[in-house]
DNA sequence: TAGAAATCGGACAAATATGTCTAATTAAGG
DNA sequence: CCTTAATTAGACATATTTGTCCGATTTCTA
């Protein structure tokens, strides 16, 4: 069970790279390569947030995307909403409204489950992501390690 | 974004009719009207769980399936491991290897959201999800409205 | 105003998840 | 020993997600 679909996963990598970059703009070449995102499917990820107004984009020579709020406004949840919202549950999957808005025991857990996930996504601002890549090492503030340092490619 | 798939829906479900049931044994059909889940389809979700150990199966006449362990001693972990298991982040899935064993900030964090749903489900046991709707209610008491009391069907 | 560089939009293709059906096998009971 | 009721295994069908491609449009620059 993926929990994350390829395309949340593909938006938050192209604005933690959006929000790295030092370019204010970048074009979905520059993404797709900076972020190992199939460019053709990206660019369609990037019209979505797009669409949410999380993004703004610019035709022609010299364009691109780019943030429109700060990184340190906007949340990892505000990006998985754009593209693939986390569906709650909000009555009972098996039709049973003897319990109105009441869920199954079941249910209840499942969706407090996912409350969890969007309250932590909630939580989390991209900013918080552009630091090194674990607290666990202490080796690792030499250097920015993160917001993908890409080298050519795996093979 | 469904955060828990049909697969891992059926089966919880399943597995909590196989609970609540007077019935020590029960039929495909009789698990698919209880739940409402397409049968064909639930015949697979409960061959997954029997050769993950967690319900058995007899053949023929007066056969069907049961729960090996009591209720009180399977969690909702369990149940979802058999059929869909929770894939955890390992590696980043960039491929940067520079930081070995340490994911990405990014790659942290949804990690992190990932094992708290983990942790919920080990901590869920299914005689845990026996009881009536909601904590909310108070006139839920009464009688004994879930663990699918399915009526008919809803068309 | 022409050309180049970029997004936009939609059609199409491939992969995966979900669902259906059927023949084979097993077991109980007359 | 035959019939009936059940799981089992696999082929097939459909739906959804993911990925590719290309022509149309916009915009900058010379």
């Amino acid at each position: 069970m993926a929990m994350f679909s390829q395309t949340a996963e593909y938006a938050l990598r192209a604005v933690v790279h959006l929000a790295s970059g030092e370019e204010e703009s970048q074009t979905v070449g520059q993404i797709a390569a900076g972020t190992r995102v199939p460019a053709g499917y990206l660019s369609k990820v990037l019209q979505s947030l797009s669409r949410a107004g999380l993004i703004t984009s610019q035709r022609g020579i010299g364009g691109g995307f780019r943030l429109v709020k700060a990184a340190q406004e906007t949340s990892l949840l505000e990006v998985i909403q754009a593209v693939d919202p986390i569906q709650r549950i909000r009555n009972c999957p098996l039709g049973l409204d003897a319990h109105g808005a009441n869920l199954c025991p079941l249910h209840k857990r499942l969706d407090d489950a996912m409350a969890l996930i969007e309250e932590q996504c909630r939580a989390t601002t991209i900013a918080e992501l552009l630091e090194a890549p674990s607290p666990r090492t202490k080796a690792a503030s030499e250097e920015k390690l993160c917001a993908f340092p890409l080298t050519p490619a795996p093979e």
